[in-house]
DNA sequence: TTAATTTCTTAATCTGGATTAATAGTTTCC
DNA sequence: GGAAACTATTAATCCAGATTAAGAAATTAA
């Protein structure tokens, strides 16, 4: 917790909150939106499109964070809706949090590091639609999440790589008989 | 020039560098990327795949800054290509430039705001991938990137779209028969 | 504990965009 | 200034993954 203060210069309303599975925390067009650390449990953030469909954008275990960095940085309506996967306890970050005035060269260094980090899985996330296929992009999953498959629904994971759940059960299939 | 020393907190070898249209400034390996910020001209970042396919990342016109994010700040090897689609001025931040030890709290949150402001792009983008048409991914790029286009060629539109040329083609003359 | 809801899978059919190919401009550059 | 190299377009064919449908297994709720 000590570490928390240190890293990210927040300083009061540290108590955890507990949460259910199920429960929506944060919901599209909501317009005070926060930041959630993750103590521990599992997060995830979705949109719903036009047409109605879900599509998974992150996840988010032990110790992420998770928000909609547009809605909370630049103060526009959330696209994002934030539900717990599982029970969890989390630390809510609001912007008063974030937008603490007093931060040491080190805690800045710290939140840069973060978002440069967040951009780096963005980019390779990007690369990997535009290149890849379904298949590739799931085993691929596999390699870098192994700690969420089991517990995350195959549903979910087929959203997150932008395919439908027949097309990754169909996969899985394939996968299976190659091996 | 002054604004940058003052936001960015940069003090040295500003002076901008000219290079010629396709000029390559960066490949993929390569180990010490740099940043670029276009004084003027135009850049863009790609990769190429395991199948050969060029696929356009972004596109950085005055006043953007370019660069391979986890290669600069993880000292990873350079995904992507970074290469001058018109003859372009620009100012080289190498590393040294930019974790130079003394920012006031300004220019940090300068840079952290360029970083989000980074992120909500991607996020968008990345939403868009998922849960829009092509057609739908290109009247946004109208919308969005109005400068850019007639100047960049109708087959790196597409690219960026992550659609190949002839589908680009496609969706214009249907766009343009409808109107 | 049973009923209702959700998840996963398999299979048939459909479709947006890829691939291939051919033609007509444009640029680039000896 | 002319050949070579790219760019954009149109059209025919193809295919990865979507859609639709239906049944079995697992979860949730009452």
């Amino acid at each position: 917790m000590e570490n928390l203060i240190e890293l990210f210069g927040i300083s009061d309303n540290l108590v955890p909150q507990k949460f259910k599975k199920g429960h929506i925390l944060q919901s599209q067009g909501d317009v005070n939106s926060n930041a959630f650390l993750v103590k521990n449990g599992l997060l995830r953030s979705y949109t719903i499109d036009q047409k109605g469909k879900e599509h998974v954008f992150m996840f988010a275990p032990e110790d992420w964070i998770i928000s909609d960095i547009e809605s909370q940085e630049f103060h526009h309506p959330a696209e994002l809706y934030i539900e717990c996967l599982e029970d969890s306890e989390l630390i809510i970050l609001n912007r008063k949090h974030l937008a603490s005035v007093e931060l040491n060269s080190q805690q800045y260094q710290h939140r840069l590091n973060k978002l440069s980090r967040r951009i780096a899985v963005l980019q390779r996330r990007m690369i990997g639609m535009m290149s890849s296929t379904a298949q590739e992009r799931y085993e691929e999953f596999l390699v870098y999440y192994p700690n969420l498959v089991g517990r995350v629904s195959q549903r979910m994971i087929a959203s997150y790589l932008g395919i439908t759940p027949e097309a990754l059960s169909k996969i899985r299939g394939q996968i299976a008989k190659n091996s």
